[in-house]
DNA sequence: ATTAATTTTCTCGACAGTCGAAAAAATGTT
DNA sequence: AACATTTTTTCGACTGTCGAGAAAATTAAT
């Protein structure tokens, strides 16, 4: 049912709105607050005075003097009123990060996984210790974590932080709840990560060009799996994102066996393995190791551009599968720019026309333009962006709810 | 950017509310008003009287005297405050309704389309003329209309009333706005019509069962093309909608040649000119022709119900066509259950198997379950339906922006 | 017929929020 | 030290919602 709308949420829009001014804009004025919210100053001041008694805001005091007039008082976040824990699952390594309500970057370190690790529970322990240990290490009191924010590869529940399905541990699911409640109150957070790649790109995008608005993008991850974010700006300028198991989605019913289980799946022909099984000519219905060195894709890309036929027909097939997946992607979401990341942009010039073609196969595609595709090789950073950004607009929503300040008293 | 909330808007959103209750419980009294909307009586009060004296509300004195006390007085909508015409193109003929702002139906004809037509001047003109004699007739003020809602099948511009595809005029394009702007001052819609049967099969699942609260719903129309409609509920209780040109989507690249020009759409194989090519074993690169009669059809089914292979083939092969698109659906946008409509429910039994078998094949449809599939004979009740819900409640959302009453003097 | 009971609707004062304008504060300039 | 300039706070007006009690309209009881 629709909401009723009282005073009450009046006041926490705004409060939510100056917010998300400041996570935007970093150190701000007062006047420059009222500016871009289009608050009055009235109301300005009466909000920021509120967040600052919370102490959810502090006033830099110092002015660095440009001209004449009484100097404009900075605000910014209070730093120590929140902090989350931010953990980045790849197939090679965990890395762990602590980080400020204010957004920098408090402790970091990172685990090696061993090279053939396919016991869940092993995992599990050392990941709760790992994260024990960046706890104990900061110095913080385990309440002060409010959030453990964990990204992973593979088909993440919607609703429950619980792991369905992973290149690595397969249908041997992993619930973070269970595992982490144990040892800290926050509220744990599991997100597939490609999905935040999207949306940290989308947020770069929104804040250089206006008009970016109710404007979708998609970012396709290439690597031993195919990921996929879709991120989108909505009416109120807030940007959402999802990840579809696009790797899993159909190319060719009656094509290679793929991890899942299925037969055709797209990553089964373009994610690492799908490539090498082709190059070596292995039968379709054998599924390769799990842990391909990239070396070994590399040297299949150097036969390729030395113009070695299976080597070149293996990518070829690849972007097939990946630039038909695209366009049926278009033709179900409409056009949007394409960003591509992960170690597969290595190989793009080996697939680039048959991605292309897949995508210029559609109607609207082929009745308007090609939509622009980009790379962006920092994905391992685009990821930790994306999850720190997603998980402190978080915090501030919950914070314009609370008004009475029991809850952040961290100072 | 985000919106600053204003005590203005805070009135808006609850005058909002009130009409929208209004829309989904039909008559009303104040006391229910304010249970529904869970504003206080005063609010209602105030709320109901101003919209009363803007002409939107009337009062209905009578009382049906149930037990002692003051007797209920029961609000609805102003039956004149407002008009709109409602125009339904199919490939048979075109239906022109004008509907009231209590959302009752005041007129309708139907005009029966000639059979091979395809120039498009003397189409719309005639559509012009119609719209020109529905005004004429019902004595109306041009002004008192509104709006002019159209829906066809084909690819539809998205911000403008412009048709960009259909299956009849195909790349001939047509824009309703510049058509109809000299004979009335209404706004123009034109949507895809299967965007209005998923609209409206959504709201009737809404209004039965509780808690369909931001779950989504396909609709897919079977007849000579193909139609998608995806509705879905968002947190505030609205329900939205869109149709992408699923008929459109790459099936197989190296399949038969489709009426937009691309190989191996969908729609070329599921259409009935699809279906009817693979029955005949005509060669897939011949299109056959724009108006088939749905008793072919029937005559193929009737063989494949008797156990001839080639019928029974291109039925299935449709089916595959189908299951496989709904599969790549579900794999993109999650779990949800599927509506049919169109004439080709009526085959369903010769495409089931083969249209499971996709659903199924679906990474996450193996994991959970499978989706609920069902069926809506009522495919031209639906469409025009949705269309009015969607109209009037576009209406309702105009009328609380514009508090000076000036627009809405009619009554 | 009159009074009491009951239910619904309206009205009034209190409270919360935003806004514009004017006052206050803090600095540079003359 | 007085003035100019810019930023921030304060104050009164206005709009909106709410709770409680008053008013209205009917039935039941006396």
């Amino acid at each position: 049912m629709l909401m009723k709308a009282s005073t009450e949420n009046l006041r926490k829009q705004n409060r939510g709105l100056i917010l998300s001014a400041l996570r935007r804009l970093g150190s701000v004025s007062h006047t420059e607050l009222s500016q871009w919210t289009s608050l009055s100053s009235a109301t300005v001041s009466t909000i920021t005075t509120e967040l600052e008694k919370e102490g959810i805001l502090l006033r830099e005091e110092q002015a660095p003097s440009a001209g004449r007039g009484r100097p404009r008082v900075k605000f910014r976040q209070n730093p120590n009123c929140a902090f989350i824990a931010i953990v980045r699952i790849t197939s090679e390594m965990v890395q762990y990060s602590l980080v400020d309500y204010a957004g920098t970057l408090k402790d970091r370190f990172e685990e090696k996984r061993p090279p053939a690790e396919t016991d869940i529970d092993t995992f599990s322990n050392r990941l709760k210790n790992d994260i024990q240990r960046l706890i104990e290490r900061s110095e913080l009191q385990p309440e002060q974590i409010l959030t453990v924010s964990i990204t992973t590869k593979g088909l993440v529940a919607s609703g429950k932080p619980e792991l369905l399905w992973s290149p690595v541990f397969e249908d041997k699911t992993m619930n973070f709840e269970d595992l982490l409640r144990p040892i800290l109150p926050a509220q744990i957070r599991l997100t597939n990560d490609t999905q935040f790649a999207a949306q940290s790109i989308a947020e770069q995008r929104a804040a250089k060009l206006r008009g970016f608005s109710n404007r979708k993008l998609a970012t396709l991850s290439l690597s031993h799996s195919i990921g996929l974010g879709i991120a989108t700006e909505e009416a109120n300028g807030k940007i959402s994102s999802f990840a579809p198991p696009f790797g899993h989605m159909m190319h060719d019913p009656n094509g290679p066996l793929c991890r899942c289980g299925a037969h055709g799946c797209i990553e089964s022909i373009a994610g690492f393995y799908g490539i090498l099984r082709t190059a070596f000519e292995v039968d379709d219905d054998v599924v390769p190791a799990k842990f391909i060195p990239l070396k070994e894709i590399e040297n299949i890309a150097v036969r390729a551009r030395n113009g070695d036929h299976q080597s070149e027909y293996a990518f070829r097939r690849a972007g097939e599968a990946l630039g038909i997946g695209l366009g049926r992607l278009l033709t179900l979401l409409g056009p949007m720019p394409i960003a591509i990341t992960g170690h597969g942009t290595l190989f793009y010039d080996l697939m680039q026309t048959s991605i292309l073609d897949g995508i210029q196969n559609t109607l609207q595609v082929r009745r308007n333009k090609m939509p622009e595709v980009s790379f962006h090789t920092d994905e391992g950073h685009l990821i930790f962006n994306g999850n720190v950004q997603s998980c402190l607009s978080d915090l501030d929503s919950n914070i314009i709810s609370e008004q009475n300040g029991t809850k952040w008293k961290f100072n």
